[in-house]
DNA sequence: AACTACTCCTGGAGGC
DNA sequence: TGCCTCCAGGAGTAGT
């Protein structure tokens, strides 16, 4: 599912194909994708505008243009992003369906944009959860304020102090939920979690007020590891429950009866907080 | 504050 | 092969 590391290599590829071009084209085949705020409604309103930049906040991109109205896309689970540039070059990233080298569009391509060069920029939802929301430059900001996002693991705001101070406050709250909650620390999803609780050897049900200082601090390491090793391999490859493992990620996640890399335990899945949820028997106790 | 349940939605997997 | 059921979960909301 695009978390932190998929949506930034989202961001890169559109970043990339289409910063500085114009869009000469705008389809959308679904109009449930698209929402807006204090503006008229209709994604042709991006003809003639010009791309500026692409953010990330998060989960959350934000596609700058020239004049209004802007654009702040989620891709929520099964989001996908292709840019094709006129050489025919692709690149694609996001939910792994469909496939990264079929041919486009599909059924699911619900968006496309097209660049005054001939770039393509397409938008795959199998599941049509992805909300694009077309929105006036003076809302973007109050927009994304107003998701209440916590901290991002790499922030040097988030000190251990920091941490330990936030833990405290949410005391009785399983690591795993707190963890998920976008207003705690915001980017990670179900699998880093998963992948952050393992680094760090700490079970997911561990209560986040009975954290000791060391594990505060490995935590805090942990969430900035498993997302930083995720990135240059453009985020996890995980398909209907099975892992492609890329230079040893992911370490846990869906490796349900798998060994443990670290330890050899055996890697077990249960249900937590209505997530799959996949920890090592081994390294991660209870206690 | 913590927790559960429900919504959105479809494609693939597993059962028979 | 074909039908059926179930499951996957990010964010938001509502209810306990």
């Amino acid at each position: 599912m695009p978390e932190l590391p998929e949506v930034e290599t989202v961001r890169r590829i559109v970043d990339r194909a289409a910063t500085g071009k114009q869009v000469v084209g705008a389809l959308c085949t679904r109009p449930r994708l698209v929402e807006a705020l204090d503006t008229e409604l209709g994604i042709e309103r991006l003809i003639g505008s010009r791309l500026m930049a692409v953010e990330r906040r998060a989960k959350w991109l934000t596609l700058r243009f020239d004049r209004d109205p802007q654009v702040i896309l989620h891709l929520r689970m099964t989001g996908q992003v292709a840019a094709i540039t006129p050489d025919g070059a692709r690149e694609v990233a996001g939910h792994p369906v469909p496939a990264y080298d079929a041919p486009l569009p599909v059924k699911s391509t619900h968006l496309a944009l097209t660049f005054d060069d001939g770039t393509l920029v397409y938008l795959q939802d199998s599941r049509h959860f992805a909300r694009l929301t077309l929105l006036p430059e003076v809302l973007v900001e109050e927009y994304l304020t107003g998701r209440a996002l916590g901290p991002e693991p790499f922030e040097a705001a988030l000190t251990p102090a920091l941490l330990a101070t936030m833990l405290t406050a949410r005391g009785r709250t399983k690591l795993k939920p707190l963890l998920l909650d976008q207003s705690f620390v915001s980017g990670l999803g179900n699998i880093y979690v998963d992948e952050a609780l393992h680094h760090a050897r700490l079970h997911p049900e561990r209560r986040a007020g009975s954290l000791d200082t060391d594990e505060i601090a490995r935590l805090r390491l942990a969430m900035r590891v498993v997302l930083e090793e995720a990135l240059p391999i453009g985020g996890a490859h995980i398909h209907h429950g099975k892992a492609t493992q890329i230079n040893g990620f992911p370490r846990v996640h869906a490796r349900k009866g798998e060994l443990c890399d670290r330890c050899g335990g055996v890697i077990e899945k249960y249900t937590l907080a209505g997530r799959g949820t996949y920890l090592c028997v081994g390294c991660q106790p209870r206690v």
